[in-house]
DNA sequence: TTAAGTGCAAAATCTTTGCAAATGT
DNA sequence: ACATTTGCAAAGATTTTGCACTTAA
């Protein structure tokens, strides 16, 4: 595994060992910029990890806040790099992502704020996560076409 | 089972038919005032329903726009009825829910209005879920006392 | 009567757990 | 060297499928 300090040092923050399964987990997240299902990450990863090394490692990435988990239309469960700022202090507490229902893609779109809400009286707001369905810029230009 | 005529309504609108485990659903879900995962509906059920028709209702009801599926912040799915706007064209676009990360409950907040959002040039919306995570009013109570 | 819906059994999937071997520090 | 992490096998859960029986219209 050809060494990318940024991934190594992402683990070393983390306290995690810096292994090849996880680096390989790292780069095939990187590579992708949306959120990708389980399923997929394993087929993109073909034999270099064993199915259950990639739950753990996912799980693990989840609760160090590397990750972040999203719910794609169909009920599928995608997983996507926290942005940078995520990963800063403890953890980015807003996630606007796009799921194309023709392609399934799930787009990460950070850089959209969430405008405020009125949450009701009594409630206390740690996250927001804003999930947009419909169809992205490539499947409407494929079928406009 | 004693006729709730908003229901068996429902289901004839949706060219379902009227039976008791279709009904049992509706009674359930319409007590709660929140979404409810498919575990805790099979056990509210108890026996009255077989497990595989419970999937098979809950996914005819998902097709049909009876229900909506949530995800809740432990990754459990859960389904709420879709609110009487939901019901009458053809469905609602808008749901915002709460997830309560300590007592788990996912609320509706059907009442709040999702701001405009500037979603990407190319892309279509078609629907937008927003989930807000943190603790609710009941559980805050029980905490400051 | 007859098409739709149910319930059971069994298959297929998906996820977790236990443990010995391998690996990183 | 030692604690962590991996990979395999197997257990446990969850979800789907097939099919005969039942039920609503």
């Amino acid at each position: 595994m050809q060494a990318n300090p940024q991934h190594n040092q992402l683990l070393v923050k983390h306290n995690l060992k810096i292994t090849t399964p996880r680096l390989s987990v790292l780069a095939v997240l990187t590579t992708r910029e949306m959120a990708t299902s389980q399923p997929d990450l394993e087929q993109l990863l073909g034999s270099k990890i064993d199915r259950v090394t990639l739950y753990r490692t996912l799980s693990t990435f989840e609760e160090k806040g590397i990750l972040h988990k999203v719910m794609g239309a169909n009920g599928t469960l995608n997983y996507a790099l926290c942005s940078s700022a995520c990963t800063q202090h403890q953890h980015h507490d807003q996630h606007v992502h796009f799921n194309c229902t023709l392609c399934l893609n799930v787009y990460c779109l950070d850089k959209l704020q969430i405008p405020q809400l009125q949450i009701p009286d009594g409630f206390t707001t740690k996250k927001i996560d804003l999930m947009v369905s419909g169809v992205c810029d490539k499947c409407n230009n494929a079928y406009s076409k």
